[in-house]
DNA sequence: AAGAGGCCCTGATAGC
DNA sequence: TGCTATCAGGGCCTCT
């Protein structure tokens, strides 16, 4: 589930637990992730202070006491979890699921105040990069579209990309150089509250539709992290208060449910649209 | 040069 | 119960 809200709640979270923390050690079980978590990250961030945590898209950038900054990536399946030091999950500090899981924990990094951060990611999509000052105009970084949320998300600069093209809605929302952070998910969300059906191609946009785009991503992404992010599987939570957005999907994984709108007959269709599972109502989204 | 498709990898689930 | 097939939230690379 990793998508912009998600990556979101993860930093504010990481944030509030390893800000001003040293680095002691750094264990890796297995460094074969997307690429190979190499012996220079470990040795460079060795005994560093983490002065900040921020996010940029879909990725995670941790600063330190030094030039560089680490890169994490969570790919598909990553999951970053807190472990106090009687080894029990930190309640507002983890992502995705709620006990450590047994199998797959690659990266382990062990800091002063006895806390450790434990990597977990069973597809191995994840990575994590060490990056210089200027990582901001390289890859992947320089070639990213603006954060939906941010004020450069606007009306000019989306009526100005999709100019002279020709592509369909699904897969304009989930292209990271248009807007950068929106995954399946919530573009199927987005485009349903859009009333808009992913198919729709981008040259049958009227400015009221692009408006809503706009709009709806905000709104959506923002409703997102309010409530902590999604969760797909195995979501326990014992606060009550993080990762249950899931439960307010309106069409992502609700194939011939009824459509939740007030007073629409449709039913919750599932198409595929480039190799990733679209869900949308026929009746209401056009 | 925009856009489509394959691929990296493991686990959960469905169907037989 | 145990096999096989299918599918999964991302993004990079290659091909047309």
């Amino acid at each position: 589930m990793p998508e912009l809200p998600e990556i979101e709640v993860l930093k504010r979270s990481l944030k509030k637990k390893l800000k001003f923390q040293r680095i002691l050690k750094i264990k890796v079980y297995n460094k074969n992730l997307r690429y190979k978590f190499s012996n220079s990250i470990s040795k460079n961030l060795n005994k560093r202070i983490i002065h900040d945590v921020t996010r940029i898209s879909k990725y995670l950038v941790i600063h330190f006491n030094f030039s560089k900054k680490l890169l994490v990536h969570l790919g598909m399946s990553g999951t970053i979890h807190i472990l106090d030091k009687k080894n029990k999950r930190s309640n507002a500090s983890f992502y995705s699921s709620a006990f450590l899981p047994k199998k797959h924990n690659h990266i382990v990094f062990f800091f002063n105040n006895s806390t450790k951060m434990v990597y977990n990611d069973p597809r191995r999509f994840g990575y994590f990069k060490l990056l210089n000052s200027n990582y901001l105009f390289k890859k992947p970084f320089s070639c990213l579209g603006p954060d939906p949320l941010s004020y450069n998300f606007n009306y000019n600069y989306v009526k100005n990309f999709i100019s002279s093209r020709k592509i369909n809605l699904k897969k304009l929302l989930m292209d990271q150089k248009f807007v950068s952070g929106i995954g399946n998910i919530y573009a199927n969300e987005i485009l349903y509250s859009c009333k808009l059906k992913p198919i729709k191609t981008v040259d049958f946009l009227s400015k009221k539709n692009i408006l809503d785009i706009i709009y709806q991503s905000k709104k959506v992404l923002n409703k997102a992290i309010k409530y902590g992010g999604s969760s797909i599987k195995n979501f326990v939570d014992d606060e009550g208060n993080t990762g249950i957005f899931q439960q307010k999907f309106n069409v992502y994984g609700k194939i011939n449910e009824k459509c939740p709108r007030y007073g629409c007959p449709g039913y919750i269709k599932k198409i595929i649209i480039s190799n990733r599972s679209s869900f949308y109502c026929p009746k209401c989204q056009v």
